[in-house]
DNA sequence: TGACTTTGAAAAAACGTTTTTTCAAATCCG
DNA sequence: CGGATTTGAAAAAACGTTTTTTCAAAGTCA
């Protein structure tokens, strides 16, 4: 995150201590990294630039530091993991694990990552984004549809994967695209023949091709179009709200998708209040962003990719960006894993 | 006063480039910047800078650019979040909207957010950490014991504010102490007399005092010494193995404190496997660590901190440091939180 | 033709550090 | 007392950019 304000009144440097304590920039550098040792300082030098940093409220600009540069300070890279705020970034430590093995492999080159979040929908207005002045490179995700629309018309000048959209011009990793179908087969295989998705609003690129893949599926092999169970977001309680008025309002429903494994902890709530059984009544499939999922009760099957796979390709993809240049179009499908649990009737 | 016109064998940089493409280094970065129409600079050049630039693979220095500055680039402070890879970042996200909180009012500088993660046990190692090169504060969580000795015995130039670790030295931000007793209260308040803990192994600072806490007020209230039961990490997994243990080995509890809501997840299936009641047969209480407790079945219990406050009270902290310089010892308790649910016999 | 403008690009300056070099003054030693 | 050494600190160089300034060559116009 980087927060602008405009306040551009000379910030305290090595200079403004040198000048005020009446020495040489030189001298304040040695003592403020304790050199004065080794450098030869007396004392008395010592303590009127040191009041004079404690007065004067010194930060050192770590850009010019690291320009200097010391060990390991050089040939250093910056990689960017922007998400927004409203979305949680379980891929954070996936991600940096993977960058970490990824650069293990031993080049010339060491990383730092840097966070920033912007507010849902405005990640145009992110500081440093158009000009490439903060990051070398970016991994982006949790976009709005609003977000994509700024993405498609930007050309951002550093490298860029986008984890879960595509968008043209962008490489990126999704996931594959039979997220959507493949949970209707398996809850139509499982006898459910009155279906339901269970989805958050309003729809994100991914969320949606979740719900019109499971629609048109779950249509196909059906033949009964399954409703659609509108929750305000992508949490628990949005769900389990959703998916109780649902079966308030007399709704039925023996198969339930959800686009996430929040909103299917919040319909187990619902569903095992109105008294129904799991998967007895409505088995429940959710996608696996939960790590938790095989621990809840009953343990929720799901269709979806692995955060940790999600984050080597997207690792991956970023630092091939890096070395090779940028192309433009690729996107790699991570495969789906399938884990049948007791939601589903599974042993 | 020849300027050198030599290539570095290292890094690629506008010099290399310059000197590859037969050009000035002002070239090169007006055409990389797409500032050439501007400058005039003829499409030969351009062409020329391009090729060579594809060529050699360059990657722009991000501190040099931040130290030449452009706009909102200058007066930017970097702070750094520090934990350790095997630990969960749940705070990433609260802290970052604190600090973005607590930085909306002030308004002199700008903040960057840097993650940093190192294998538990090894924070000693991370590049950066004694010089102060990479970040001008940081915020230190997740550590081992050995990590905390080696804090100890440091001297880290730079504001640092621990979350959830008491170090002399160091200002901190943590949980009441009486993080560990209050749970034996309320599991004796709901009549429970053979109590356990369920913990990991090894423990850390903050969950070694829930243990002691613990065991030293279930026995002083119920006179009888809680059992232990250790898990192998604070993974779901490793509760639900180790509770199961412990109930296949005949062992006998009727109110659980749970060092973490991951074990205490872990448990209720064992408990529930083993065909007991939560928390007719055995109460269980976590410490919150959890958004989605209240969203277990039952709802779970828990006496914690609130993970936003921990994260606004280290955010003040970390820059009330950096504005006033630093204050060595100051420790801030933030107050516990009994949210008390079903998994204790609570409405 | 000669005083201008335009064009294209090199040179220089600046950002804030840290480290190396230089240098004057003080001190030492024979 | 004078050359050599030590002390303390200033000055300069370097890091890699971007922007501003300078400047030569070519073109324009009267």
């Amino acid at each position: 995150m980087s927060r602008n304000t405009k306040i551009p009144a000379g910030r305290v440097t090595v200079n403004s201590i040198a000048a005020h304590a009446g020495v040489s920039i030189g001298s304040v550098s040695s003592v403020l990294n304790n050199r004065h040792v080794e450098r030869r300082i007396s004392p008395e030098t010592v303590e009127k630039i040191r009041a004079s940093a404690a007065k004067l409220g010194y930060l050192p600009n770590i850009s010019a530091r690291r320009l200097r540069g010391g060990d390991g300070v050089k040939n250093n890279v910056v990689l960017a993991l922007i998400t927004s705020f409203e979305a949680p970034i379980p891929l954070v430590k996936h991600f940096i694990v993977a960058l970490r093995q990824a650069v293990a492999a031993g080049n010339e080159h060491t990383f730092s990552v840097l966070i920033e979040m912007f507010p849902a929908g405005r990640l145009r207005e992110m500081p440093g984004l158009l000009t490439g002045d903060h990051f070398n490179a970016a991994l982006v995700m949790n976009t709005t549809a609003e977000d994509d629309a700024f993405l498609a018309r930007a050309h951002l000048p550093y490298p860029v994967v986008l984890v879960n959209r595509s968008i043209p011009g962008y490489p990126s990793v999704v996931e594959a695209a039979e997220a959507g179908g493949r949970p209707a087969d398996i809850l139509f295989r499982r006898k459910c023949r009155r279906m339901g998705v269970l989805h958050g609003s309003p729809l994100t690129q991914t969320t949606r091709a979740r719900v019109d893949g499971f629609m048109q599926r779950a249509l196909h092999v059906s033949g009964i179009a399954p409703n659609e169970i509108v929750a305000g977001m992508l949490s628990e309680l949005a769900g389990y709200e959703a998916m109780r008025a649902f079966l308030k309002g007399g709704g039925k429903c023996d198969g339930l998708y959800a686009v996430s494994d929040a909103l299917a902890l919040g319909a187990y709530r619902a569903i095992k209040e109105k008294g129904l059984g799991i998967p007895g009544d409505v088995a429940v499939i959710g996608v696996g962003d939960y790590d938790i999922a095989p621990f809840f009760d009953p343990p929720l099957s799901c269709v979806g990719v692995s955060h940790q796979e999600l984050a080597e390709q997207a690792a991956t993809l970023l630092l091939q960006q890096l070395a090779r240049g940028r192309e433009s179009g690729r996107t790699v499908e991570v495969p789906l894993v399938e884990s049948l649990r007791a939601s589903t009737g599974a042993a």
